[in-house]
RNA sequence: UCCGGCUUAGCUCAGCGGUAGAGCAAUCGGCUGUUAACCGAUCGGUCGCCUGUUCGAAUCAGGCAGCCGGAGCCA
């Protein structure tokens, strides 16, 4: 029984093959005197494979019918191609079809835009583009788990339903059973949480790192990666409703440690993709964006650039540069100030650190100066932030102090605080947005169209 | 959420006061070891929705909706 080849592999061919088996969907179909060419493509590469279905197979005349995003089974012998652009074809002895698209399937033989392939989000990895982009996406995700496992990082689960606020980052999504016709109150006319599947009020998590903090304090250095989801109504190309993020922690670690890590990852990830993808990157650098794949290997082979807050803002002051919000110590970065330090001054990711305390979260480590905190943003061309991290304020004391000057309930998070209160060590780790990692990666400039089935503000389909 | 732009054939767009166009796709035919082939023909639209101005609106004005871009928030 002869099984299925994947073109990708057919590709690869030293020398011609006498029997071989391929399935997959029409890209193409042109016609000749006695016989039909079918480009045929199964998603396991970009590349299609040229089939000769000659006028003598039985089927010819179902054969001639076949149209764009028809499926098929081709059973014949890899030869040698005589035409230019490729080296091997199938000349067909045997073709079974699966299904004849009909004339209505969108997807038609020339370019279309992003926003029409949005609208049809299901059918767009059948696309050169999209095909190649979730091709990457795939790669890169197994980059990062083999990079955090070739360092001895454990892979760690962290809750996808949380009942804890975590670092306030950002408005939740709410998850309840409770019958939104007919809410429970209590007394005083709130909403009776009690009575609600989990007995208080739940929400999907924004972000894992508390409980990645409980595992590096464990089990030494681990990460996760996983969905996220944010319930702000942003409506930019950079932000989506769920993602997914990378969270590393690492035990007795401090914030150069951190920045080295980052550092270390986003170099390995770029390289594991460009030598990896080749044909998909190659695809995106040349329609895309020119010059990606420069920029990438720039980004293997030179280091980041690596600033304090303090410097970032003297940089901006001295640049001559008119930016809207000017800047200032103790201003929050804003986008035009993010771009410009990574495009324009340094023309690479720079790592700023030791932001203003009043600017960041509350589990921050406190500088010895007081007023700054050992955060470190990475800042990539034509993307931003990519990467937040920090130091993690260990010192049971100061960070008891910090939960009460922000705020918040020290009660809440009193978990959270044992890790402090029993064997507390220096611990730093960061956040990476996977989604914003994949446009830089692939060039591609909106974080819909990295994401198989975006959901944002008001989009929901599919 | 704020600011701007767009919405005309299946797709990409032109037309910007006188009653609907192109390219591609699709369909049919021709030609050819072709490369998103080529040539010819055919099919295809309440010009986003509502209201108004006008003798007359795709075109001007107002409202609404959807989409896109920028900003904010952040990853």
């Amino acid at each position: 029984m002869l099984k299925r080849t994947k073109i990708a592999k057919l590709l690869q061919a030293e020398a011609p093959m006498d029997e071989v088996l391929v399935k997959g969907w029409v890209k193409t179909r042109r016609d000749s005197k006695d016989f039909s060419f079918v480009e045929v493509n199964d998603g396991s590469c970009l590349k299609n494979i040229q089939v000769i279905a000659n006028n003598t197979l039985n089927n010819y005349n179902e054969v001639k019918k076949l149209s764009t995003g028809s499926s098929l089974a081709i059973k014949g012998a890899l030869v040698e191609s005589k035409g230019g652009s490729q080296k091997f074809e199938i000349v067909a002895d045997e073709i079974e079809i699966y299904d004849i698209a009909p004339d209505d399937y969108p997807l038609q033989k020339k370019k279309h835009t992003d926003e029409y392939l949005r609208t049809i989000a299901h059918l767009r990895p059948r696309t050169n583009k999209y095909g190649a982009a979730f091709r990457v996406r795939s790669e890169l995700s197994y980059a990062i788990h083999k990079f955090f496992h070739d360092r001895g990082f454990r892979y760690v689960h962290t809750p996808i339903i949380t009942g804890s606020d975590c670092e306030g980052a950002g408005e939740m999504f709410r998850v309840t059973t409770l019958d939104m016709e007919n809410l429970p109150k209590t007394k005083d006319g709130k909403v009776d949480y009690s009575q609600d599947f989990f007995g208080k009020e739940a929400h999907l998590t924004v972000s894992g790192q508390l409980n990645g903090e409980m595992y590096a304090l464990a089990l030494g250095d681990i990460y996760t990666f996983g969905p996220t989801f944010r319930a702000e109504n942003s409506n930019t190309t950079r932000h989506a409703a769920e993602f997914w993020m990378i969270e590393p922690e690492m035990a007795f670690a401090d914030i150069y440690d951190d920045m080295d890590l980052a550092e270390d990852m986003v170099k390995f990830c770029v390289k594991h993709v460009l030598e990896n993808c080749r044909d998909d990157i190659e695809l995106f650098d040349k329609f895309v964006e020119p010059g990606l794949i420069a920029k990438l290997e720039n980004i293997v082979n030179n280091g980041f650039a690596r600033i304090t807050y303090a410097e970032a803002i003297d940089i901006m002051q001295k640049s001559g540069e008119n930016f809207e919000y000017k800047p200032e110590f103790g201003i929050d970065m804003q986008t035009e100030h993010e771009r410009f330090l990574a495009e324009k001054h340094f023309k690479r990711p720079v790592i700023v650190r030791d932001y203003p305390k009043e600017i960041k979260a509350f589990y921050m480590r406190l500088n010895d100066d007081g007023r700054t905190v050992a955060a470190m943003d990475v800042l990539v061309p034509g993307i931003g932030e990519m990467i937040g991290g920090s130091q993690r304020e260990e010192r049971y004391d100061v960070l008891v102090q910090k939960i009460h000057e922000m705020g918040m309930k020290e009660e809440d998070y009193s978990w959270y605080l044992d890790s402090r209160k029993y064997g507390s060590v220096p611990h730093a780790g960061f956040g990476l947005g996977f989604e914003r990692m994949m446009m830089l990666v692939t060039g591609i400039g909106n974080i819909r169209d990295v994401i198989p089935f975006p959901r944002t503000p008001n989009s929901i389909n599919f």
